[in-house]
RNA sequence: GGAGGGGUACCAAAGCGGUCAAAUGGGGCGGGCUGUAAACCCGUUGACUUCGGUCUUCGAAAGUUCGAAUCUUUCCCCCUCCA
């Protein structure tokens, strides 16, 4: 028996793995669920990588399913060695608490909060795994463990075989991941858990620990690893993160990240990062000739999901200025001049790593003398280049640096 | 606790007394080509500079030397084998 919510995951490719796939479906069919997500709280903002789990949230919402959010304040303590390679930098408690905050911001605007019945649960594991007792917690749940099992896991195989070191802290992750799901399935009536591919191991020990500890059947599910045609992770992208919160990457900056897209990743993100049906989706890539037409529209939809209707406009209309007919697209990052500085002439090395458009004269000199660095679209050629009052028209300049990035300078 | 190997820039990895701001590869950035794509080609990749140089960097500190990433000592960390 079909499921509609099970089918859409699995055709817009979200769906990886999963545990009793036909046993889920006929509890999806018979009645609404609550799912988690964990996340990790390790910075400021989630990034691009966990965009893929939000999308599944938001698409149980769709199908009338209740997400749960599982803010890992408690397990960020500790650290996932999955998939890494080196233990991660361990923060303190208080920094874990404003990364909360500031990454909740993202949820309340990617799900839907008006509809109590779907509405996001908010939890954090802090809650629990702080107050353990650990003899307890050994008796109760450590003894459902055994190290024979935990040592085929591949994110301990993984670090074990390549040498590097695994502390007995990150060690014990799995158990308390699997202790979350446990908690939730108790406390929320959460019989699924949801997580990227490399989480398989971890979701399917707290599977097992529920059916030890309460013979009650839940259920895993992973989304497969989103690689880019590049081969590289998504979201791992070694330049700058493409951050979820707005104050750390602009709606704009968001829009073109989604606009650079490499053909050959267009039709799956349309179907992964945009809520346009499948069958549509493959018409559209199969009619449209020119490709960058799709990567507008996923650029779009993208940003509409994440910063609303009216970022989104913004943003294609300044790409749209700024590429197309080469002017100035409000949407561009400003910077102000004060009006007498301006008379007296700025050196534009200092303008540039003052302004944190390059991170120090050095670099500036660099992009200088490598022809990338213009104003007003013509290619500064010297790095004692003052800018002047006359670089300006009607108190404004267009200042770009490469092709793609471009700040308006306005003296005031 | 014993024996051995190792810690070099964003990553990997050479260098083992001066010519080392440190080979090479990857990544990043810029330029060219193009479609704000890919591939490819070229340049660049510590900071400051009056472009002559100057300053800081090779796990940390101290020392030898005219001169140290390179030698010595102590300390910290990682790995392998043994107990």
């Amino acid at each position: 028996m079909k499921n509609n919510f099970l089918q859409e995951m699995s055709d817009r490719g979200y769906l990886n793995q999963c545990t009793e796939l036909s046993k889920l479906e006929d509890i999806c069919n018979k009645n609404s669920i609550s799912g988690y997500i964990g996340f990790d709280c390790t910075a400021k903002s989630l990034h691009v990588g966990s965009l893929l789990q939000i999308m599944i949230l938001r698409l149980m919402q769709k199908h009338g399913h209740k997400p749960i959010v599982l803010l890992g304040g408690g397990t960020t303590l500790i650290g996932d060695p999955s998939g890494k390679d080196t233990t991660r930098r361990i923060l303190g408690q208080n920094e874990i608490k404003n990364n909360i905050k500031s990454i909740k911001r993202v949820f309340n605007k990617i799900l839907d909060t008006s509809k109590k019945s779907t509405s996001p649960v908010y939890v954090n594991n802090a809650d629990w795994l702080t107050k353990l007792n650990l003899i307890q917690f050994l008796r109760d749940i450590g003894s459902h463990f055994t190290l024979n099992k935990m040592l085929t896991f591949d994110s301990v195989k993984l670090r074990l075989d390549r040498e590097q070191s695994l502390s007995y802290m990150e060690f014990n992750y799995m158990i308390l991941q699997a202790y979350d799901f446990f908690q939730l399935f108790k406390n929320e009536n959460c019989i699924l858990q949801i997580g990227g591919s490399d989480q398989w191991g971890n979701i399917v020990n707290g599977v097992d620990l529920i059916r030890r500890k309460l013979q009650k059947g839940a259920f895993g599910l992973t989304s497969p690893l989103i690689t880019l045609a590049s081969g590289t992770k998504m979201g791992k992208t070694e330049k700058g993160a493409i951050w979820l919160n707005e104050e750390l990457l602009s709606p704009y900056d968001y829009w073109q990240f989604w606009r650079n897209t490499d053909d050959r990743d267009v039709n799956r993100f349309l179907k992964f990062f945009t809520e346009i049906d499948t069958k549509e989706v493959d018409a559209m890539c199969n009619n449209e000739k020119n490709i960058n037409n799709l990567k507008i529209i996923l650029a779009n939809e993208a940003t509409k999901i994440l910063h609303g209707d009216k970022a989104s406009k913004k943003a294609e209309k300044t790409a749209k200025e700024t590429f197309e007919k080469g002017n100035l697209g409000s949407d561009l990052p400003e910077i102000k001049l004060k009006s007498y500085d301006v008379e007296k002439g700025i050196n534009i090395l200092d303008f540039i790593a003052k302004n944190k458009i390059l991170t120090s004269k050095s670099e500036a000199r660099r992009a200088i003398a490598n022809k990338g660095v213009k104003i007003n679209d013509v290619v500064i050629e010297s790095e004692k280049k003052m800018i002047k009052l006359k670089d300006f028209e009607k108190k404004i300049l267009k200042l770009s640096y490469g092709k793609k990035k471009h700040f308006i300078v306005r003296v005031i």
